[in-house]
DNA sequence: ATTTTGATTGACTAATCAGTCGCAAATATA
DNA sequence: TATATTTGCGACTGATTAGTCAATCAAAAT
């Protein structure tokens, strides 16, 4: 197995059990099964391994909601399916989306260029946008829409983990989330 | 001025400018201006401290929001007032707030016993119930609609944060989020 | 068969860390 | 004033840290 991919793999899992700084580079190395030094092949410093893994788990995200925009003319069904996907990998991928959110809360995202962050949002601003456009949602911000949705879809997750729920009440719930959430901005 | 007071204080900004772990003890107790064995009288751990600064953090704005209550027989001025007191609190109290984000993101939050969360949130549940009761707010649980208003909250949050609003127009946007917000679970 | 190349190793280090401890100063009690 | 108690000090330590580097290895290229 490629040993870079295997140190991400480990250090990701490390960072979110202990933190960033509470996870030290000889446990990772160690965990992973590869030398102290191996580590500092791939990654110069420890930041830019967590910078590293923070870009690695953003694509895998952004490439999931890319394979799932559903190609109808119905933009609420449009939407929908952006909403759902997106919890729906959240809730796939526990660790990974933890580990977002603990870098987004964290000094790291100082360190992280703004434009690498701006692209993977931009395609979410644009459907906004068509549907201000279109008149079909409240013409208010492209971006505080988003920044609205987006918490929104934070909230979903938090909640839906604290309640210990099936496949189909999470299903449930996701869906009528989704339908508060666009009466309010119809 | 209090030491346990000056020491709280200036590890909270530490830590919400390096991170827990980014912050050493003695770079603590060099800034307050205290002996480092000082710290370790009054917080017999560093990981003591950080969840002390957590307490502390909570009730002050715990307090703040049950000072702000206003007592009104409408219960959506109610709610409204709640809302935008939180909102008021976190735009005065940026540091505190972000730290908050980053504890419940970071993995001491498992070091906390439920039963402080869960005193602190039960007035915001019950007022929820009573909107419910008086069948002024949709029949949904209690602790979704709170997590939905929670998230609602961080979300305008994070967006008036990242423009750069003048308290005119932030006040604008928290009104109008409230109103988006009634519509929503009215 | 020999050389070259690049990946991998792990012992090593200088720096830093959380936490200790014996003592001094200040404050309270008598 | 004398004594007791609390509060504050900072040099110290053992453990741990991120990061280095000269040596080794496997495999490909010659």
């Amino acid at each position: 197995m490629d040993k870079k991919e295997k140190i991400i793999d480990t250090a990701l899992k490390l960072f979110v059990e202990n933190g960033f700084h509470g996870t030290a580079t000889s446990k990772i190395a160690q965990e992973a099964v590869v030398a102290n030094g191996t580590l500092f092949n791939y990654f110069k410093t420890k930041d830019e391994l967590v910078v590293a893994i923070y870009i690695s788990v953003k694509e895998d995200m952004a490439d999931f909601l890319i394979k799932n925009i559903k190609d109808s003319d119905n933009f609420k069904d449009v939407m929908k399916s952006q909403f759902l996907a997106s919890l729906f990998w959240a809730l796939n991928n526990q660790m990974k989306f933890k580990f977002i959110q603990q870098f987004h809360t964290s000094p790291y995202v100082d360190k992280i260029e703004q434009e690498v962050t701006q692209s993977q949002v931009l395609p979410h601003l644009k459907l906004i946008q068509t549907g201000i456009d279109k008149g079909l949602i409240k013409k208010l911000p492209v971006d505080f829409i988003y920044s609205i949705i987006s918490s929104q879809t934070f909230g979903v997750y938090q909640y839906i983990i604290s309640k210990q729920f099936t496949k189909v009440q999470q299903h449930e719930t996701v869906e009528q989330t989704f339908e508060l959430l666009w009466d309010m901005i119809k």
